[in-house]
DNA sequence: ATGTGC
């Protein structure tokens, strides 16, 4: 057989067929994942003899490559090991009130008063002209630092000092070499409107309560308590990742095309990273992730204000840390120089990876949420995470599609052409305990419980592999989604 | 994921 269990967290892939190396999959024996995604890493495996190719416990199929994937290669790089979504991620906030104390549905009220939620919103309010959109591309974080400090409007919503605060609890301090020069106009354009606004799909704004901390002396380390409120952000590069991703799969596959090189399917299609065709999508996959950085930022400043707005006091609210799901980046792994794409995936660097951070110690913070009703946990790196590339999974990943959970309505006349599987009542009963702020209730149950596998259960996967360790696990208590 | 469609 080509596929070996190896124990009971772990799944070989041999290497067969087109195959040019060995694929690992991070898979508890009591869960299952799609063929078509193990299908989609073995199509993967076969880019560069060089490569280190791992999928991760919330595994599923997505556009060419799974979602769930970390592909470390030596001489060529995929937009589609990346994908849509450019730097997608995470950010967790501290305040620092129990639970019991702090005005959730209030809270939440005023954060939607705020932030736009769902596919297609602009935010007006923060509009970026060219020469302000052009730093923050360029230089992600630091580069919004310099548009609040010179520009007054902004800067009274993002707070510069609390900003600069933030800088060194970011995944590479939120910025990533990238160049606009390459980026094209109508990428540009789709950012410009685009900034501190939500989206739709998974990206949620999530407040929770700090249900269980497992590792005290880290979770001290950190400044997280039980009972207390925290807050997660969960959004991307909106349409200007998109744009980028979908021009740069299309150059890929001319490119590759023009020089020979074979792939199982074009979806997949990859370049030299020693390429015009290379350096022009690392640059513009650098704004990209630049933007989404600072998405972020600006959320958190939003989140931030409207929480200060209800309580007539600022909590301050200083950042744990920020982490990407979608981006390749040059990183060393022992002796080798590769390129690590990392979609659906995240970077989980052990103490001895983090030099001349302030995580030198403690390892890098990991963040993985589970549904919108279930648990999310705050997790470390650990050095014992070599082989998959210092990688764990970013989620829960879904059990069963987001047609086959809400079902397919007809828009014109609103009736309904397939049932979904989850009924009404039962999205009640999975969410009874969470406030849920919504843009579109006809869509919400895409992303219902139900859905998702059980983070639980992804998490101890994890942990029984030796990927990362526990710090706490939260539970939700308002939900802000598009 | 996405002004969700070549």
């Amino acid at each position: 057989m080509s596929t070996r269990r190896i124990d009971t967290y772990r799944l070989e892939l041999r290497k067969t067929g087109v195959m040019k190396t060995d694929a690992l999959v991070y898979l508890h024996e009591r869960m299952t994942a799609e063929s078509e995604a193990l299908n989609q890493l073995r199509d993967a495996a076969s880019i560069d003899p060089g490569a280190i190719v791992v999928g991760t416990p919330d595994i599923h199929v997505g556009y060419g490559v799974p979602i769930g994937s970390v592909l470390g290669t030596e001489e060529f790089i995929s937009p589609a090991a990346v994908g849509y979504d450019i730097n997608c991620g995470m950010r967790l906030m501290l305040t620092p009130m129990g639970a019991d104390d702090f005005p959730v549905e209030r809270v939440a009220d005023a954060i939607r008063r705020d932030l736009p939620l769902g596919e297609g919103k602009s935010n007006p309010a923060l509009s970026l002209g060219g020469s302000a959109l052009e730093r923050v591309l360029a230089r992600g974080v630091s580069g919004l630092l310099s548009v609040a400090r010179s520009n007054a409007e902004i800067g009274r919503i993002l707070d510069p000092e609390r900003m600069e605060a933030d800088l060194s609890k970011i995944e590479d301090e939120g910025c990533l070499q990238a160049d606009p020069g390459v980026m094209s106009q109508k990428a540009k354009n789709r950012g410009a409107s685009q900034l501190g606004t939500l989206g739709g799909g998974n990206h949620f704004v999530e407040i929770q309560r700090v249900d269980r901390v497992e590792d005290r002396r880290a979770a001290r380390a950190l400044g997280i308590n039980e009972g207390q409120v925290v807050v997660m952000i969960h959004t991307g590069s909106r349409g200007l990742g998109h744009q980028v991703a979908s021009e740069h799969m299309r150059i890929a596959v001319d490119c590759a095309a023009r020089r020979g090189l074979t792939m199982p399917n074009k979806q997949l299609a990859y370049v030299p990273a020693d390429s015009v065709e290379g350096r022009d999508y690392l640059n513009a996959m650098g704004c990209a992730a630049n933007f989404a950085f600072v998405n972020r930022q600006v959320i958190a400043a939003l989140v931030r204000n409207a929480v200060a707005r209800v309580l007539a006091r600022s909590l301050g609210m200083p950042t744990l840390y920020d982490v990407s799901h979608n981006i390749v980046k040059f990183e060393r792994h022992g002796g080798r120089r590769l390129y690590v794409h990392r979609k659906g995936a995240t970077r989980a660097y052990p103490a001895s990876m983090m030099r001349n951070t302030v995580f030198d110690k403690l390892g890098q913070p990991v963040l993985i949420p589970g549904s919108m009703g279930t648990a999310s946990y705050v997790l470390l790196g650990t050095e014992s995470a070599s082989e998959s590339l210092y990688s764990v999974n970013h989620g829960a990943g879904r059990v069963m599609s987001r047609t086959a959970a809400a079902g397919k309505v007809r828009r014109r006349d609103g009736k309904i052409l397939k049932p979904g599987m989850i009924s009404d009542k039962r999205f009640e009963q999975t969410m009874k305990d969470v406030y849920l702020l919504c843009e579109d209730p006809h869509t919400i149950k895409e992303e219902a419980p139900d859905a998702y596998k059980d983070v639980d259960l992804v998490v101890d996967t994890v942990v029984g592999a030796g990927l990362a360790k526990v710090v706490a696990r939260m539970v939700p208590l308002a939900v802000l989604k598009g």
